[in-house]
RNA sequence: UGUCCGAUGGUGUAAUUGGCAACACGUCUGAUUUUGGUUCAGAAGAGUCCAGGUUCGAGCCCUGGUCGGACAACCA
């Protein structure tokens, strides 16, 4: 604690992020009534993923900061695309990430019939107006970024024939494709969004809130700011691909809006990760084609990916607090998360003694069929976490990799004549190494010396390393599965040319073994999460029962091992 | 050969709006430790894309470049 310091030195004002300070400068103006009011607005067309995690502590937590309010949008503006599976996947992941939005939860198709109304008096005031010409002949007259589009035929309809055509399409008059609803703004404008964009497309589907009540369906600019209006947001916080959007945000804003209020669009930059993919269409590939197990397999870099690895709502959180908000392309390294994860972890998963690579020892020189409970402490970060019981005997197993035959002096663990501590038991010394006959080792043969009782204090001498282990006869079996990172390429979306993100895919994402766990391990529930000593952190798999206990590798510990071995 | 946006240690984010570039992760060193974990102490590492200008003083302001990103779905 450096209780001298903060008194001595005036507590440093923490420092605000761009979108901060703007709101700070807008509730001194008092613009907004002093009103803070946000929004997430996902597609309801696939399972939230980590970069949506960032966006949404960037939305909620703003409205939070500053006593205001924030909403839950469904932008369901694509009947095509959409599915209920999504709606109610995105409510769990952002209600299990800590947020409440009460009873403010929307769906853009909530508003059709506003929207409706609003562009009707568009068309009638001769900004819009119904394009007959194809999808193709559209994109192909909408010029490039150097060259002015040219003009539709239809451009220049009458409000009538307009008024006429649209009152059709809305009807059913027409087949998919056959018309558009179009704003009249400028064909020549820099800005390619604001050459004469779609307002609404005729599509045929049956919608997943309104049926077939409708059959032309409006584009995302047309639907977004104005729901924002009828919202009452205050401040539309998105991505920054939506930049060049914003004129035609505004556009649209300036056509309905009546009084002093409007929405305000800000943008920041989206969550990259490496070795992480976070593309929805490639996460919807991933699972279409079998490369995981489904959304939310461990792996995935989706919320209920990371809930079922055990990942925890507050390392998400205060990971989103560590990598900030800005306006710059960014590529976080995931280590960040990792370590976001660790320090949770630390505090709150309990410690456990498991074996994923057995050796077996047999201390010759411990009583045969006696069996000795030892004091294990839960959680040396948390007192409250309390203490259990654990078995010794006199066969036990320990990690293989804890041995070693011709140790370097830098080795700190067992070898041939060498004694370390067995955790909360006793030194032991190795004093033969059994081999079957091609040589591979078998058991090793090791002494312990009763004096050494941990917690006795009676211990004179040190020794160097301290190992876990786990007694042969009381020990449980758990499935492992040790998740690893699913794509070996930092970058994963960029793929070398005639190459696809998929062969990036780490063939050894999942490699999963049989343990032995120490018996008190039996009470563990799905979703608990606990650290296996010296190993990493874990947590029981969803679909864990009492006969098969399985395990997820949330996270290694830190492992400062390798750099040693290296030297 | 357009418009908009961006550029600060390896990574990300700051810099009281013009005052000797800070914090976190990572790296390294040391201490404590019955986890080579945790914790603690310390160190190295950028002179802010480049070139000019304004100023006593510029990462912040101005001018001109360079590099990177976004935009030409009837997706969001």
């Amino acid at each position: 604690m450096n209780k001298n310091r903060a008194e001595d030195e005036p507590a440093k004002k923490p420092s605000l992020n761009f979108i901060e300070q703007k709101i700070e400068k807008e509730l001194a103006e008092g613009k907004h009534q002093g009103r803070v009011h946000t929004r997430f607005p996902p597609e309801p067309n696939g399972y939230l993923h980590i970069g949506h995690a960032k966006a949404i502590c960037i939305s909620y937590g703003i409205a939070e900061k500053y006593n205001g309010l924030y909403n839950l949008r469904f932008d369901d503006t694509n009947p095509v695309k959409e599915d209920v599976e999504y709606v109610d996947s995105i409510q769990e992941d952002i209600k299990w990430l800590g947020f409440d939005w009460e009873d403010r939860m929307y769906y853009a198709s909530d508003y059709f019939d506003q929207l409706y109304e609003w562009v009707l008096k568009l068309i009638k005031e001769g900004k819009a107006y119904v394009d007959d010409q194809s999808a193709e002949e559209i994109s192909a007259t909408r010029g490039t970024p150097t060259k002015p589009g040219i003009p539709s035929p239809h451009r220049e309809r009458s409000v009538e024939e307009n008024l006429d055509l649209f009152e059709r399409m809305k009807n059913g008059e027409f087949p998919d494709g056959a018309k558009v609803l179009r704003a009249k703004i400028d064909m020549a404008s820099p800005n390619m969004q604001m050459r004469d964009p779609v307002m609404y497309r005729i599509l045929h589907a049956t919608h997943h809130r309104t049926g077939d009540k409708w059959c032309i369906y409006p584009m995302y600019d047309w639907a977004h700011g104005q729901s924002d209006y009828i919202e009452g947001i205050t401040n539309s916080l998105c991505s920054l691909e939506f930049e060049i959007h914003r004129p035609l945000y505004n556009w649209y804003l300036d056509q309905i809006v009546e009084g002093k209020y409007r929405p305000e669009q800000t943008e920041f930059a989206r969550l990259n990760l490496t070795y992480t993919v976070m593309s929805k269409r490639k996460l919807l590939q991933l699972v279409e084609e079998k490369h995981v197990t489904g959304w939310d397999d461990p792996r995935m870099p989706t919320i209920s990916g990371f809930r079922r690895r055990g990942y925890t709502p507050e390392s998400i959180r205060n990971f989103a607090d560590k990598i900030g908000v800005a306006k710059r392309d960014n590529v976080i390294d995931v280590a960040l998360l990792e370590h976001a994860v660790r320090e949770d972890l630390n505090k709150k998963a309990n410690r456990v003694m498991a074996v994923l690579d057995p050796l077996k020892v047999i201390i010759t020189n411990y009583p045969e069929g006696k069996i000795e409970e030892l004091e294990g402490i839960n959680n040396p970060e948390d007192e409250n976490a309390g203490k259990r019981s654990i078995p010794f005997g006199r066969e036990i197993y320990i990690e293989c990799n804890d041995f070693m035959e011709d140790a370097p002096s830098k080795f700190f663990r067992l070898a041939p004549g060498r004694e370390v501590r067995l955790k909360y038991a006793y030194f032991i010394k190795c004093e033969e190494v059994v081999k079957d006959e091609d040589g591979n080792i078998v058991e090793l043969h090791c002494t312990y010396d009763p004096e050494t009782k941990s917690g006795s204090g009676n211990v004179t001498r040190k020794v160097k390393g301290t190992i876990h282990w786990v007694e042969c006869t009381t020990a449980l079996q758990a499935e492992i599965r040790l998740y690893d990172r699913l794509f070996i390429s930092e970058t994963p979306d960029v793929a070398e040319e005639g190459k696809t993100f998929l062969d990036n895919l780490n063939p050894d994402s999942l490699k999963t073994v049989t343990a032995f766990v120490e018996p008190s391990v039996k009470d563990a529930k799905p979703m608990d999460k606990v650290q296996f000593e010296r190993t990493g952190y874990f947590c029981v798999d969803k679909d864990s029962t009492a006969e098969k206990i399985v395990f997820n590798r949330t996270v290694p510990l830190r492992d400062s091992w390798a750099k040693q071995a290296n030297k």
